[in-house]
DNA sequence: GATGAATGAGCGTTCATTCAT
DNA sequence: AATGAATGAACGCTCATTCAT
């Protein structure tokens, strides 16, 4: 199996943690607590109660608790821009690599067994429900002057871009790129928590609901850009 | 001038702060506050500072900040609906009326003189800023059964409705209606924080930038609807 | 007995602990465990042990331990003063108040019984333990700004009134009055932990010792300013 | 040039930083972090950072950051010392070695061009904003045991020793050359942060302030011995 | 001898909340 | 109804220090 890991902004870390023992557990355990307690109850005292070592220790790999969530959603977002590389680089039409893109973004995830310390059913269950703290905070705009948003950007331009090869006269591809992207997250937490929000049923099974916000998504793009 | 109120759901206060000087104040104060400080900053200590009362009074009319939080949106989505309902209820034409709530959605918002103690300006940039917070919680469930959400979900249904009006056979009217309703707000936050992320341009008069919103908004929503 | 108790400037405190029994045991118990446990050691956790009270309430009365170190030091140097002026006000002639006064600082201190919880002897060896702490801070010219060392500013300006009554032409009547001050705790201090640094002897008995410290400090004071 | 280094008490360090390129790199940016910092905020994370060495590093030649203190004022003491004696020497005067040795004391401070690594100006206002809190604390007596404080004690024999040549019969020699040790450092303090504790005027320039600092101790001293 | 990694301990502070008046 | 006082709980963070290499 290729060793494969995603060279992440370094400002997300003060040690990257894939490359220590520590670091690794740092990454695996705080994914399995955020995903079990949310992230305004996780913290770095439970975090290194949990992975049996010393709070310090935590704060040698992360600034605080904000900029791990940054950097467990940068690297989801990471994931998702290789996977659709990875589902788009043997096409060659427009529409066919645009349509492989949202299918990425709106299949159901699975264990990707390529990094081992990484469970990315719960990591996208963490972005479904706390993502939108990485940006709603008074710090954002140093963030963003850091780079911390690279990979959300990142992925929003490959969106916009395959958009605007389909599309090249829509003016408003990085709108409609973050909002599908934002969207697709959003209506998987509606549909389990807000359900009146959402038209997918939350009694069908997973592989339909999925189905039916990749026919949502895929419409509102194809049909508002024009095709 | 008309005496109104909006009736917001009565589990969201313990007291009703409308009827009340205090109340009143409350309301007013918590407006300036959270938009100066952020809701992660906002304390009802620095609020009973705020209005020389003591934090005890204010848990007479709100059992925490994050109710008041939900107060407060709640007032928002109400505020919006009504304005929509004025907009809305001389045209006869389905399309005309998706667009005038469009319109009301997407416009820049200006102090409303019908309601003397809010700040419909500074409301919005909180609403803008921190309204996701209201439902990514570990209560968000709960929050829901006690139908914290009502305004909110009412003003999607009345713009779902509008929807299923124009294109009865579309079938994801309350889906498309949140992520318009979400995104809208999301752009306006974009444009200032994480311009990469949408198509308008800071540089851009305030009223360029909601047309462009708006243009972006109505053309999602029409050609996905079909028309 | 007259009910008497020191004015102290208001910055000193978050809420005067003269007038609530706890701020009175805070005032009580805080000069026991300084006295024991010395400054650093001191903490406010410690102390509300002591008290069997919260952290968070004595926070309620006092900034910080500096701040409340400042308080003591300041009500230290207040009751000195008052003891000056009552030692003084029958005295007619300078050259005997002055003695008057340089033997009120140089005195053995022993409790007074006007001042039900504050143990004066204590209290005492923090000052001569702990005092300079006061001002060697990089807070020492906000502080002064704020007043805070107005209880020792004033002490040291009533001596020098003093000197200058007795020898009007002398140019460092402060900065003889300031370096009795602190040369008469300082002497203390050494005479136990340094006694390389003084000439009074450790195993004098008490009595002896400030006997002696007080010949040194009068005839410094007296010679210097020539009578 | 003479390469001339003082010996100070070996227990004042774990490894002599004088003999190697980084114990040298210790003592420069220790003494620029100190003067920058104040040292409460001085800590060897800080100073590993800035000579771009480990934190573990420096514990190679200190064993805390006391005891660096302690090293950086006996070394001081000891540059006093070695002054006072270059300025003696070559007088037979009891008065005016006196004299020559309060100048040394009380003479605005360098650089000496002798002691490479070590910036002389920066490390006087060191002594003068730190210098007591290498003995107002709870290790005082067992610092005094180990002989920390050699340094200033030998230079305050120095100077109680030709106090004595004056004045054989005066009896409290070592307590006046402590005070006057300290008083001159304090006044200084004093004048730039607590200017109502001294006459010295904050606006002239450092020659006139030195000058009247010289006057007020050389009075005090003379006039005290009964000369 | 020098360093990178790790850690135990605890500090200062704040918050949300309750209780008695 | 409104408030002043008090508090339990925990958070974020840093420091001094040790250990293994």
């Amino acid at each position: 199996m290729a060793d494969i890991s995603f060279r992440v902004n370094s400002k997300l870390f003060v040690r990257d943690p894939q490359h220590t023992d520590l670091g690794q557990r740092i990454i695996k355990h705080s994914i399995d607590l955020i995903d079990k307690l949310g992230f305004e109850d996780f913290t770095f005292r439970k975090l290194a109660d949990q992975i049996e070592s010393a709070e310090a220790s935590v704060y040698r790999y992360f600034e605080n608790k904000h900029r791990l969530l940054h950097y467990l959603t940068a690297w989801y977002w990471n994931w998702l821009n290789y996977r659709i590389d990875i589902a788009t680089n043997s096409l060659s039409d427009g529409s066919l690599r645009l349509k492989a893109a949202i299918k990425v973004i709106t299949d159901p995830k699975i264990e990707d067994p390529r990094f081992e310390f990484v469970n990315e059913v719960a990591l996208h269950r963490i972005v479904v429900a706390e993502m939108e703290k990485t940006y709603l905070t008074k710090w954002v705009d140093n963030d963003n002057e850091e780079g911390l948003f690279w990979g959300f950007n990142s992925l929003c331009h490959k969106l916009s871009g395959f958009i605007n090869i389909v599309s090249p006269g829509y003016s408003f591809a990085n709108s409609l790129a973050s909002t599908v992207l934002l969207a697709t997250h959003q209506q998987l937490f509606f549909l389990i928590h807000l359900p009146g929000l959402s038209d997918m049923k939350k009694k069908d099974d997973l592989s339909v609901q999925h189905q039916q916000l990749q026919t949502f998504i895929e419409e509102m793009v194809f049909r508002t850009i024009g095709c």
